[in-house]
DNA sequence: AATGAATGAGTCTTCATTCAT
DNA sequence: AATGAATGAAGACTCATTCAT
């Protein structure tokens, strides 16, 4: 009678399968506080006040139960950016709107982005990051190639940009969110416009009020370069 | 007769010096390809084809020993990145060549680039590595104030700038270096563009080989926007 | 209607019967090939495809279940033994037959001969195994006994010779048999002319076709004894 | 300057030589009196009265320390069998002599004897019984084709009559003297004379004291069969 | 300075068994 | 009769660390 969810290729109950996530979103708290080594399958369990058995019965290790967090985090990720940019059409629109996503995902989920950080610097996780990751970017560089082609941005490898937005994205949502306390639509704010203009770009300020465009960026900088 | 070290309170002679580092560079390549954890003081001292003894004599500890490796990682791009910009004096070709020296020091030392990347996913090391990483964001963003106080890049958030750029540097060069075999120069070309100009500024072409400034970058971004 | 089994002091009905020697059946065959005790219970119901609590409303235990397949085992292999020689009456005859038996049911019961081997291994097991090795001896030995008396052979310890006889069959029949490909029917000829003769004795050619029986076997083993 | 003993490929101190060694009889002791499975590591260093890392320090695994009683206790047996013949060049005694040294070496091992019967029905083990017994039984197989080219005994299989006595001698020492209180040197007669003769065969009493071959062996066999 | 030996708490995992449904 | 869930003791094995020599 149970719908099925595949665990040890096991048939759960409705009462397995909330035990299951249980387990799943317990387990994700921890590693990501504690760090995926030093949490043990011991913690786990004892934290959720069950047997030892438990653990086992839902899955078959705690590697296999870490893969699992990762690939449903980076599925998660994925369906959040897609359904944030679905109803738009602009590719710049929809690009900024991925970025803001991608931001806001993270603030939402601070622990993940910690357990993706930590997996990507082991080898045994790092090839499963490595798949994920590659379809977050070719996501990303997609939707910058039709720009590009459309003459809405220069001409630049999509890709490698698709990787510095990354970066950005990254490296501020953890600068400004986990470790400080910004709000995340105003860092999303400023990663789209750090993504959009670099540092030698028009400032936010610029680009906001005005329409005089021929106010040249930075003259200073062409002729320094 | 020799010169002096410490070492765990101790005074060590040039052999001994010799010795621990010699552990300390085999831990740091071992630590980066099987990960912190996985790697135990036996793999250690067995690769080394010394005895276990050996380890305590040099080090407190196992943590202590990262520490250490990390410690001495960033005093070590630190100091690449202030030699490398040493000659500047313009402010912009100092912000340049410093991310420059940061690709270059990171595709030299990719283990140590991984090792930063887990440090910061466990809460024992993360403290230790946010320190030093401040110290390079701040230092950057010094550079990025000065050149806004000359008026030499347009007015916004310094320190922000200093971690977009660090995000995007980071990025890159795990993409294109540790999990590519992209050129290092060609690479921090790429990284000096897109931090520069973001996806929606100038392209390298437009401004390499252009003084007609007065190519409005992309009328199309502003209505868009 | 259905007939009564008894079984854990439970009332089975004919399909209880029949899963319960599905159990038993599927039990043996694990048993055998992967040992007795790297086969866990769950491994049992999981091969059977059904729940683990069926197991236990069959069986008390799996050391139980075990005790169960030896002593069928062992009444099985005496009474194919009892069958093979009903005819015969003569005991000489009844020997060989008995003898041929012994190898037949092994050479058909490979898991159980692999069985008995690992059970005589084990205390908890050795004592089960011990009372019915000693029923199928002493079956042995009486019809030796019986044929000493009748002075159709040397008089010389029965019992011994009874042991011979188990383990020149034990060993035949893992050698050809589990481990070799031979016939059955032959290995059964080969074991009963060891028994008969040992290696001084007359080989079969000489039985076989000569009524000559005063060809002297080896004068020469006479003289080196 | 300590000599080698190979030990996971460590470099082993005398006093690490003796606690090894220790370890190993320690471990046959009590996987004989036990069991291998019911036997844990824990039980090992425990009755050893050390830590549980010192069983890790000298061996790999519990499987590996197993295999390697297995491998020692093969080699013995085979030693002492040749030592035992070494001196004699009659093809007849020097088989004799085999199966008597069979005999002795299993009565002063019993638990090596328990341990070959275990090891022979679990896959795992099997494999390096069967190198060693199919050594045993091809040196046995070659003094018997000697002795059948001398026409010393009659044409028969080798191979199957050194599988014969094998299986004759593990049965008879196991029931008379693990089993029962036999002295060696009276079963080793047992032995040698139903391994020679078959139960069909001359008995001790007549081949001892008769040159009177002339009793025939048993008319009434060559009649029966 | 350095070695091999030793420790023992701790790791992941298994498993016979019980139980509510 | 039968299921999936749960237990928790026990198993093999690891590892940072200490120590006698």
């Amino acid at each position: 009678m149970a719908r099925q969810s595949k665990s040890k290729g096991r048939t759960l109950t409705s009462k397995g399968r909330q035990r299951r996530s249980q387990i799943l979103s317990y387990a994700t708290v921890r590693f990501a506080s504690d760090g995926y080594h030093p949490t043990s399958v011991a913690d786990i369990v004892g934290g959720l006040g069950v047997g030892k058995g438990v653990f086992y019965w839902y899955f078959e290790s705690k590697e296999q139960l870490f893969l699992e967090i990762l690939r449903d985090a980076q599925k998660d990720l994925r369906r959040y950016q897609r359904d944030s940019i679905a109803d738009l059409t602009d590719p710049i629109e929809r690009i900024e709107a991925g970025i803001r996503a991608g931001v806001i995902w993270m603030a939402d989920n601070p622990e993940l982005r910690r357990l993706f950080e930590f997996a990507r610097s082991e080898d045994t996780f790092a090839r499963s990051m490595k798949v994920g990751e590659a379809t977050l970017i070719s996501d990303a560089a997609e939707h910058l190639r039709i720009a590009i082609d459309a003459g809405r941005i220069p001409c630049r490898d999509p890709e490698a940009l698709a990787h510095g937005i990354f970066g950005v994205t990254n490296q501020l949502t953890m600068a400004y969110i986990d470790h400080g306390d910004g709000d995340p639509a105003e860092v999303a704010d400023l990663v789209v416009s750090i993504c959009r203009n670099g540092f030698a770009g028009l400032s936010d300020q610029l680009t906001g009020d005005s329409n005089s465009a021929d106010v040249i960026v930075n003259p200073a900088w062409s002729r320094t370069v």
